[in-house]
DNA sequence: AAAGATTGAAGACTCAATCTTC
DNA sequence: GAAGATTGAGTCTTCAATCTTT
């Protein structure tokens, strides 16, 4: 095919493994989330990032940024998590045009439950299978795309 | 937060990169084919498989696993693909059971449209940032990852 | 005008149920 | 019973439109 003609024999091996990885890694942690926790990958990330604000509350822009999603992806999230009781809207004191996720305690006591089962699948999926100088490498390869991804219009 | 307290503090780095890739850059490929060419990443992935099979032709199942998806998933996709005159399903001679998947003559042109913009994307969010010697430590950690997810139960 | 956020509609994915053939 | 495939319902994501505050 074309796709990856354009590319060197070096760069196809590269690309076909990290799509592969994009595709299948996502699918398998969001079952593992599903399955032991009912909730999704995404909304694990978005309690494990506000867990770890002060006060455990945050603006929902900022969270949006870390947690690599749009605010239109954000807000539906927040919402539907607001709707299990695991995060509040507040208003942001500082700028009005703001609002504020803050983690309940029950929120709290979810992510605590499925921290466990989440951190032994990603351990399992990613880290069992490499060498220790493999770790640095990921780390500064993904660190790089990340940066690049970042600057992309739209995020 | 707890998710990363269990690993050491070099995994959570790179988790936190890996993290970042697998969330933004779909979201980047996905922006790029369907502002250009109307398509998915996805999609685009389903023709560029079935263009380099022999008569551009493959079973479905086949290529759900090749494109890293669910057969319903696959299935889903073929029927939009369909719609659009860029695939044709066929029953397979040798298997009753099984459904082949063929490229038209529009699903090629449609896929040699797209083929430059895509990969110059590739090239420019994930090759532009390495180094010579990052193209094969990302292959080879992005191997050994793949490999694992293959072995995940559903895929 | 830009930034922060929300909303609704349309499209895509997942899961489970189902069907046929091996 | 397992493999190959399809389908529909429910859920989530994206995109564009909208609103308020800066």
């Amino acid at each position: 095919m074309d796709d990856v003609r354009w590319l060197t024999d070096d760069e196809q091996r590269a690309w076909r493994a990290l799509a592969a990885v994009v595709l299948r890694l996502p699918a398998a942690l969001e079952r593992q989330l599903q399955r032991d926790s009912q909730m999704s990958h995404f909304e694990y990330w978005v309690l494990a990032l506000t867990s770890e604000e002060p006060d455990r509350t945050v603006r929902l822009s900022t969270l949006a940024t870390h947690a690599n999603a749009s605010l239109s992806r954000l807000s539906h999230v927040i919402t539907r998590l607001e709707r299990r009781g695991w995060v509040k809207r507040e208003p942001d004191p500082d700028d009005a045009r703001a609002t504020r996720a803050r983690l309940t305690h029950a929120g709290w006591r979810a992510l605590v439950a499925a921290a466990p089962g989440h951190v032994e699948a990603v351990r399992r999926l990613v880290f069992d299978v490499l060498q220790p100088d493999d770790v640095a490498d990921l780390a500064r390869i993904a660190d790089r795309i990340a940066e690049r991804l970042r600057e992309e219009p739209s995020g």
